[in-house]
DNA sequence: CCTACCGATCGGTAGG
DNA sequence: CCTACCGATCGGTAGG
């Protein structure tokens, strides 16, 4: 008899892993990882484990795309059927606050925690956490351009602008509310956002 | 003869300790000093080294507080000349943004990074990090508070929302430097904190 | 401030 | 997917 599984056994085995590889991610951070104490929590041997993915690298990788797909189903996908433009930038503002308000990960935002962990390394984590976020902000841009030609917004709105201040009002607020759980800090993001909207023309 | 050096050599040799455990904690986080890595850089043995503050944690807050007191030196201090109230407001975000772009420390803002890392663990690191953070927070709204009265500003400017935007734009600031290596972003910050200035009323 | 040492854990491999 | 193992390193202590 071989010790191997199935491969729909395999894969939910690797889905248990990332599942709570995201919730230690989240507290911990992505080199807080450690195999052996992944192993112990899903009941694997640290072997065991690692035959899933091949390396830490690679189960740091993993866990960073799995935390990147909840957002994309907690924040993105809600939003996806709002008209484009300004409706739907105030649905993913809305969207991403409520993200952070239910706490969706035990350790506040993935990507923000990540990006302050990654942000002066080297290497494949750090260039995905760039990608994920950059595609983010583009996509925050995007939206501002489309309210502008829709003539929700000024033509001579600046979407580069916009974006930068909306994400750094949702960094701040995701600060207050894990650091220092100040609980307005969602009613601040709010009104500072809606401010920039306005101010946006 | 003893092993003992004078009180001033081992002021000397805390000092020396300090300054690379700053460094060092700035890109690698607070989490990731270790003794004997930093013995090695400095050229001690691990216990000739934690010998000088008794434990790992120990070690971590003396370089929280050393890391604290270049932040008040390169932000605070030059800016406290200046007239209280939107005058000095003023200048605490220009020597902040300053102190962003200059690099003080490799890893970024060294507060922003602390407050990532340990803003869902327990203990007197977070604590004293949250500390640091609002006594900070408290200090701009203090000087928005000075400005209402002086009339530099409107009397029904609201300090913490001012000081709440003030600070996430900063934040933001050091995202975009750091991970994406974007210099534009100290004029994006630059142009949203006079906006929430202008705003204000 | 040192040497010498402790048990625990790290990421990873060999071999099955 | 396992057991058994590798060398390296962790934080920390004993004793001087």
């Amino acid at each position: 008899m071989s010790p191997r599984r199935s491969a729909p056994d395999a894969s939910r085995t690797r889905a248990a892993i990332l599942d709570r590889a995201v919730a230690v991610a989240s507290t911990e951070g992505l080199e807080g990882l450690t195999i052996g104490r992944l192993a112990a929590d899903v009941g694997l041997s640290k072997s065991g484990l690692i035959a899933h993915f091949g390396s830490k690298e690679a189960l740091q990788l993993a866990a960073l795309d799995a935390a990147l797909h909840v957002f994309r189903e907690e924040v993105w996908e809600p939003s996806a059927e709002r008209e484009a433009g300004l409706s739907r930038l105030s649905a993913l503002c809305e969207a991403w606050l409520s993200y952070l308000e239910r706490g969706v990960f035990p350790g506040g935002c993935f990507l923000t925690a990540a990006s302050c962990e990654f942000d002066d390394r080297e290497g494949p984590v750090r260039e995905d956490v760039n990608k994920a976020l950059s595609l983010w902000i583009k996509t925050l841009e995007q939206e501002v351009a489309t309210a502008s030609e829709r003539g929700e917004l000024p033509l001579d709105a600046d979407p580069p602008q916009v974006a930068f201040e909306l994400n750094a009002l949702a960094m701040g607020a995701n600060q207050a509310l894990q650091l220092r759980g100040d609980r307005t800090a969602l009613e601040r993001a709010r009104r500072g956002m809606a401010r920039v909207l306005e101010a946006a023309g």
